[in-house]
DNA sequence: GGATAACTGTGTCTATAGGACACTGTGTAT
DNA sequence: ATACACAGTGTCCTATAGACACAGTTATCC
């Protein structure tokens, strides 16, 4: 019942901490490949083609079938997420926490737009998978000889990821008005249908692509972490 | 078939644009009321227990009736949003842009607050209705007198709204690793247990709150939009 | 070397979801 | 008065996640 024991039997799962079956019939195949297929489907066909069944199907079995392997089907997202996030970036040849950060942030953004299903699920409480857990590890990385505490390092790499993931859900589904989405045509011909109530909406012009949001916010944050650090160091 | 057609639907059915019908039996309520019973229900059992069976349930009526009112379940959300959103905030009253945008930061930080399921929701391409619609007007206010290009404008007050957004979903169901979700604790055995590759997360200490990460976020992100002010600011 | 227990994949069943569609009743405009 | 446009209802369909009993398979124990 609780949603904890839901979660340490992910961890096991992710964490390959469970138990191989030592009798009976051999497993016609493994997390991994469901995993796979899982993610395969993901690619070709979005997020929302991905069910037990359709899964299933594609390795050639019924969808109880799946159930041996994985307990439900927030399980199957998870591995599926640690299947598809790529080997963590490996900061050490870029020189300074800026341009760390910097390069980070443009290795996320690269996979997730390789993967545009990866942001969405990633997003809330979660147990990571080691794969995953290499990418906040990287990220801190970048910032370790800072004068920055533990914290504020968390709360410095969190601002950014969550920056890419934004403006990769504006960018895709899009997200609020003036981002390049269906709905963006739509609200425009709204706001200036009622440009006397939205005067400042109503005459800023056309939407910025994803990349410039991208780029600007960047740079603000990585401006004001900067501006965090100096602040720590000491005056020589 | 295409989504702009249905988004079409949604704009006039939140922008009043629908012809009220002139022949045939009173209709038993309207959208309004739908849009309240379905903001209750979510209120009181979180956004999954929001079903068409549900609301028309509470309502008193068979779950088809409701789609006399509503196309699909996408325009029921999209009129839960509307009616769930409180007026946009007035900060013609709080002196410069700094403080103009953090007061907004924490109107919208407190609005989420009481209806946690709104921010997930609010996220993707969208057509917003006009109550919605007051609020990035009303953070467009506040970067009214900079020199800030329209483009940067909307920038920034996005950079905000999605930090507060992302910050909610960390506290929430929470986000990554290191927020105080049922999964933080989790995470921090495996990460103690496997120290040895994940050295910088291992040994950082426990989750911050969540108001901690907002402030130092929100911090961050004001000075780097300081920055750019002062940049465009010419020197005198 | 058999019995046993653990394990596999399958078939059947349930609950719940969104939604299509035909039907009956009702109110207004012609 | 009549026809039309609308209202709510009941029935049906498809798809989802999942529970559970069942038959076949395999390593371990006596």
């Amino acid at each position: 019942m609780p949603a904890s024991e839901d979660q340490k039997a992910v961890a096991e799962l992710l964490w390959g901490l469970r138990k191989p079956p030592s009798r009976g019939p051999r497993p016609a195949f493994d997390i991994a490949q469901i995993a796979d297929t899982a993610v395969k489907v993901a690619d070709a066909e979005g997020l929302e083609a991905v069910s037990m069944q359709r899964v299933a199907a594609e390795l050639g079995f019924t969808k109880m079938a799946l159930y041996r392997y994985v307990n439900d089907k927030a399980e199957l997202i998870a591995v599926m997420i640690e299947a598809a996030v790529g080997p963590a970036p490996d900061l050490s040849g870029v020189c300074g926490w800026r341009a760390k950060l910097e390069e980070y942030a443009r290795q996320l953004s690269a996979a997730w737009r390789l993967r545009p299903w990866l942001p969405s699920i990633t997003a809330g409480d979660r147990v990571m998978g080691p794969r995953e857990t290499g990418w906040p590890e990287s990220a801190l990385s970048a910032l370790a000889d800072t004068p920055l505490t533990e914290r504020e390092r968390l709360d410095a790499i969190m601002l950014v990821s969550n920056h890419i993931r934004a403006t990769h859900a504006a960018a895709t589904p899009g997200t609020q008005t003036w981002t390049a989405g269906n709905a963006a045509p739509i609200m425009r011909d709204l706001l200036l249908l009622n440009a006397d109530r939205f005067p400042l909406l109503a005459t800023t012009q056309a939407a910025p692509s994803a990349t410039t949001i991208q780029e600007f916010g960047l740079h603000a944050i990585l401006d004001g972490v900067e501006h965090a650090i100096t602040q720590r160091t000491p005056k020589q």
